[in-house]
RNA sequence: GCCCGGGUGGUGAAAUGGUAGACACGAGGGACUUAAAAUCCCUUGGUCCGCAAGGGCCGUGUGGGUUCAAGUCCCACCCCGGGCACCA
């Protein structure tokens, strides 16, 4: 009987829905294990193969965790809010709740293209997820808690001494005791520090409403201020600070720009410290604890005021050491400060300088890093301890966002400062001790401080600590530990969001009172901003409360993200975000498994609100996730051209001459082409890959002497896509004539097969081979090489898991997947090793049935119909199993057992093929090998085991079976084969009996012949016995 | 520049300091078959010697070191991937 894989798929497929297989309870009393995946967002493109590689691995440990007596929650659900749907409900009208709905449950979109759903995809896979308990966040009925959540933040603040967020009324209670004064104000402002005046618990009392809503929005943990914001034009929305990559938007890499405007931000960077300190305890992997680190980038130091004139400037310092170097200071041109200062003269330069410094975009001040620049505003401010008169500049390479804005120049001891002052011929002063100044800024943090006054001779770490104590002596500054972390822009101009829950009364923003929850996003027009550029909710008719306007930005997409874990507790819960009784059942995610590109968005604002809500008592832990494990990459293999264009004034050169064309990259030369001589007043076109720079050499044909040599250095990167299969061959759309032109766009010219390494004949109209010689006429070439990058539709290189599925089965792609290397490893995706997997579900599948390739031989003339082979065609004895048989079990259930719990997936799918493989060679039919056998595989590949384990006549679900225990008693052997080495280089084989002890070993060796013979009757130096290991002899 | 990973056959990759290359793909050879598919068996790191059985040498990015023994530990360097970056 054959192993049908479709036929066993949709069977159990079907069954589990029907039968609730994976249904969850809340209360048991079996222990709780919760394994999360990293939920997706529902795009149309659908599932490629690398989206389930962490489903198959999380849903691999979770059954295997059932299997293990745990009562396991393991939910998915879509993370369904988000700009593609709203982007394509902007180009087709259709509202992007409807493109959701079809994207998640499968249908047609507004073209009339079947989409087949990420659910129908899910379910093929044969994920063991508890279905009844999906969650989409853009369901109001899950939104509703987001809300919720953001009006808990707004309704806190964050007490500095306490290390925690308590409600607001508790800090206005304070307020109407004491006033301002104490600890409880120093806060951040997430921005650059703004000075919150102090005032009296009078003086409180006696504040309007307005005057004290405006006070307290510099505390609350979700608050409206103006903000540098990274706005993106073409996005038409702001941007967080983790959306925004090499100044370009990281979805759709859009320009962004540097932007002052109302905004509401969350503030994260009250939590700065706790992010930071949580991570030590977490086991997740070190790269991301890391990229963590950097994104909240502490640095211990000290604020310096410098007096000028009736004000001061106040800098941050990581080297208050380097206090007696300094000898200028700079301003951020965006500084607050800079117009009060810039003296009368001064002030056209100065002016000109920032408008210019501020009209550049974030990208081009990035780009242009090496360049100088900056202005003297004329001003001189006063060192607090010198009292020398200290010149104060503008320079771009002050950013406006980090620590006060404005720097203390110490040329001697900071290279920036150092090129500043270079440029400008500004004074540099040695601060350490052996610094060559003439060169380069001494960075040092082991130095000796050498420049005059109470620091010289001390080293750099006690002459920190010497003038941050004299500092505070003076009152001209403290010790300060700066965070690079900043707070999070939260309030997006887009519509396909979560409504803010909030409403304006004269101006001040008022929360929703929490019966009115959830604020539903209300029906518009179109999805686009208004006439005057408010966002698009500003287009709904009354959007407003007891006639007070709405806010009309909406969350970003991490607002859901950031606590959904919570909700798949209790998902149908219409009281409370989750009961108390499931959240102290569930507690924390023990395995949490997703992408690494998360680091530091998603990740951090899921630790920051839990965080929040341990504080505020709502639930019982405050880090979310105990144990997080990236899964690699499935990367595509992308095919790539580039242009090279020889035109008329190389031309000349080639005329009615032969020529050889070279084309060579690094690794050498690549072909070779003649070139006859030619008329052609266009010149040659010639077409390459881009994967590495190549290099294109003419050579006589005669003399071979060089004629002249071309880089390529015109690119056009085409890509070749592979976007459809006709006949199981992929076709390749090129778009030549627009490629000439210049930008390439994906289509007409329809090009099959497109070898790895190949150049295109234009004339031959033929694909043919780098190696070949051949000619060369006017007609363009091309050549083309793979490069490996992510998998993704816009790249063209996308594997969808279903044809894969149709042709092997999921259990066969769930096997490969995993068996492809390390889970935290990525990796192109490469089709070629699925024969592998294949072939052993089907060795496996064999174990348990008839060998038919001997019955068909042996009759196959009269071969019974296919129908009755299928009938019971079982062959499984209750035979005992031989010692061999339950060494292999054995052998393999530990390997296993133990491979899971390390989620080394891909050893373990080579111990069941080795398994196989030796039950396979002994013929071994027997229940007690097969039946543990068939469990342990389970949650590798589910179908064909429910199939066997059913065949084996077992009623209940193979889900249900308690997984098979390994014992040692079946490992142990009688004998072991030690290799004999000399020197460390094994020569030979000997076996002795396990309980031999090392002496007899040495003695039995030393005895041996063949030893003797290699020792040529030298007595050994030295003998090493490693009992079960190895013998090393030394001579 | 700084901080994390990682460099092993033609390919994906294994390997508590103890026989490097398990397992799989691919390739080559063979069996069965009219044929194909499927299945099974053998070979497969490089190189040299040998008719053969067999044997020698080299080999885990490079160069040193520790050790009876190093892919694994230590030092320096090179390359690839990722993160951060005029962050004071």
């Amino acid at each position: 009987m054959q192993y049908e894989h479709q036929r066993i798929e949709e069977k159990w497929q079907a069954k589990w829905k029907a039968d609730k297989t994976y249904r969850v309870l809340n209360a048991t009393d079996r222990p709780k294990y919760y394994v999360l995946d990293m939920f997706p967002y529902p795009s149309g493109a659908g599932l490629h193969v690398g989206h389930p590689l962490g489903y198959i691995a999380s849903d691999i440990v979770a059954r295997y965790k059932r299997h293990s007596g745990f009562n396991v929650l393991h939910p998915m659900g879509y993370d369904s809010f988000g700009l593609p749907a709203e982007q394509y409900a902007i180009q087709t009208g259709q509202h992007p709740a409807q493109t959701t709905k079809t994207n998640i449950e499968g249908g047609f979109d507004k073209e009339g293209r079947p989409v087949a759903g990420y659910r129908n995809q899910l379910d093929r896979m044969g994920f063991s997820f508890d279905w009844d308990r999906e969650v989409r966040t853009s369901d109001p009925a899950f939104y509703k808690w987001t809300q919720w959540i953001f009006l808990q933040l707004f309704d806190s603040w964050y007490d500095a001494a306490q290390q925690k967020a308590r409600p607001i009324s508790e800090l206005i209670a304070c307020f109407e005791e004491k006033g301002s004064a104490g600890q409880d104000t120093s806060v951040l402002t997430g921005d650059i520090e703004q000075f919150v005046g102090g005032f009296s618990a009078a003086e409180w009392r006696s504040f309007d409403e307005r005057t004290r809503q405006m006070v307290l929005q510099h505390f609350r943990l979700a608050y409206l201020s103006d903000a540098w914001v990274n706005w993106c034009p073409a996005l038409g929305t702001v941007l967080a600070n983790d959306e925004v990559k090499d100044g370009v938007s990281e979805r759709g890499g859009h320009p962004v720009e540097r932007k002052r405007m109302k905004q509401w931000s969350l503030r994260i960077t009250a939590y700065a410290q706790r992010l930071l300190d949580g991570l030590d305890a977490l086991d997740w992997s070190e790269s991301i604890k890391e990229a963590q680190r950097n994104w909240i980038g502490r640095s211990e130091g000290a604020t310096v005021r410098f007096p000028i004139g009736e004000d001061f400037i106040e800098v941050f310092t990581t080297r208050p050491d380097t206090l007696f170097g300094v000898s200028f200071i700079t301003l951020a041109p965006e500084h607050v400060l800079v117009g009060k200062f810039t003296t009368p003269d001064r002030r056209a330069e100065v002016e000109a300088y920032v408008n210019s410094a501020k009209n550049r975009s974030e990208r081009e001040r990035q780009a242009e890093v090496d360049k100088v620049s900056g202005v003297f505003t004329g001003s001189y401010a006063k060192h607090p301890f010198t009292g020398a008169e200290v010149p104060v500049w503008v320079g771009d390479y002050v950013l406006a966002g980090y620590g006060t804005g404005a720097v203390m120049a110490v040329p001697g001891g900071d290279q920036r400062d150092w090129r500043f002052a270079k440029h400008f011929g500004l004074p540099i002063i040695a601060v350490t001790e052996g610094a060559d100044t003439e060169k380069e800024a001494d960075e040092r943090k082991d130095a000796t401080i050498c420049s005059k006054g109470f620091l010289q001779g001390l080293k750099v770490p006690q002459a920190i600590t010497r003038a941050i104590q004299e500092l505070e002596k003076l009152g001209a500054g403290e010790g300060k530990i700066n965070f690079r972390l900043r707070d999070a822009a939260f309030g997006r101009q887009r519509y396909w969001g979560e409504p803010i829950p909030i409403y304006y009364q004269d101006g001040i923003p008022y929360p929703l009172p929490e019966s009115e929850l959830p604020l539903k996003l209300p029906e518009v027009d179109k999805f686009l901003p208004t006439e005057d550029g408010e966002p698009p909710l500003a287009r709904a008719a009354n959007w407003s409360y007891n006639g007070h306007p709405l806010e009309t930005t909406t969350m970003p997409g991490w607002a859901g993200s950031s606590w959904y874990f919570l909700r798949y507790m209790d998902p149908h819960n219409a009281e409370r975000f989750a009961s108390p009784e499931a959240i102290q059942y569930w507690q924390q995610v023990d395995l949490y498994v997703g992408g690494s590109e998360h680091a530091t968005g998603h990740l951090l604002y899921f630790r920051f609100w839990t965080k929040f809500l341990f504080d505020r008592f709502w639930i019982t832990f405050d880090e979310p996730a105990r144990k997080l494990v990236n899964q690699g990459m499935i990367q595509g293999v992308s095919r790539f051209a580039e242009e090279i264009r020889i035109e008329a004034s190389l031309k000349a050169k080639f005329d009615s001459r032969e020529l050889v064309l070279k084309v060579m990259d690094t690794s050498g030369v690549l072909n070779q082409i003649e070139i006859p001589p030619h008329s052609d007043a266009t010149g040659y076109h010639i077409y390459c890959s881009s994967g590495t720079p190549l290099q294109f050499e003419f050579v006589d044909k005669a003399t071979g002497a060089r004629i002249t040599t071309v880089r390529s250095h015109h690119h056009a990167n085409i890509r070749f896509v592979t976007e459809e299969s006709v006949d199981g061959r992929n076709v390749h759309h090129i778009d030549i004539d627009s490629w000439l032109k210049e930008e390439p766009v994906y289509h007409p010219i329809v090009i099959t097969d497109v070898p790895e390494r190949a150049i295109w004949d234009y004339r031959m109209g033929t694909w043919s081979s780098l190696t070949t010689e051949r000619s060369l006429t006017s007609r363009p070439l091309w050549v083309v090489r793979p490069e490996v990058e992510k998998m993704s539709k816009s790249k063209f290189n996308v594997v969808n898991p279903d044809d894969i599925i149709a042709k092997y089965g999921a259990d066969t792609l769930r096997l490969y997947e995993m068996f492809l290397g390390p889970l935290e490893q990525s990796k192109p995706w490469d089709t070629n090793g699925i024969e592998g997997t294949f072939r052993f579900l089907r060795k496996f599948w064999n174990l348990f049935h008839a060998n038919e390739a001997s019955a068909h031989t042996g009759s196959s003339s009269n071969a019974p119909a296919p129908s009755t082979l299928r009938v019971d065609s079982l062959h499984v004895t209750d035979d005992a199993p031989t010692k061999a048989e339950l060494k292999i079990l054995h052998a393999t259930l530990k390997k296993v057992t133990e491979d899971i719990e390390k989620m080394s997936f891909n050893t373990s799918v080579a111990q069941f093929m080795i398994a196989a493989n030796e039950l396979g060679s002994l013929k071994c039919n027997k229940r007690a090998v097969l039946e543990p056998m068939v469990i342990a595989l389970a949650p590798f590949a589910p179908h064909i085991a429910e199939e066997l384990w059913e065949k084996l006549g077992h009623a209940t679900s193979v889900t249900t079976a308690p997984w098979p225990k390994w014992s040692a008693e079946h490992l142990v052997e009688d004998s072991f084969s030690y290799p004999i080495s000399f020197n460390g280089k094994t020569r030979l084989q000997l076996e002795f009996p396990i309980a031999l002890d090392a002496k007899s070993v040495e003695e039995q060796v030393l005895a041996n012949p063949e030893v003797q013979a290699r020792l040529e009757g030298k007595a050994p130096k030295k003998v090493i016995v490693v009992p079960k290991r190895i013998v090393n002899i030394v001579v």
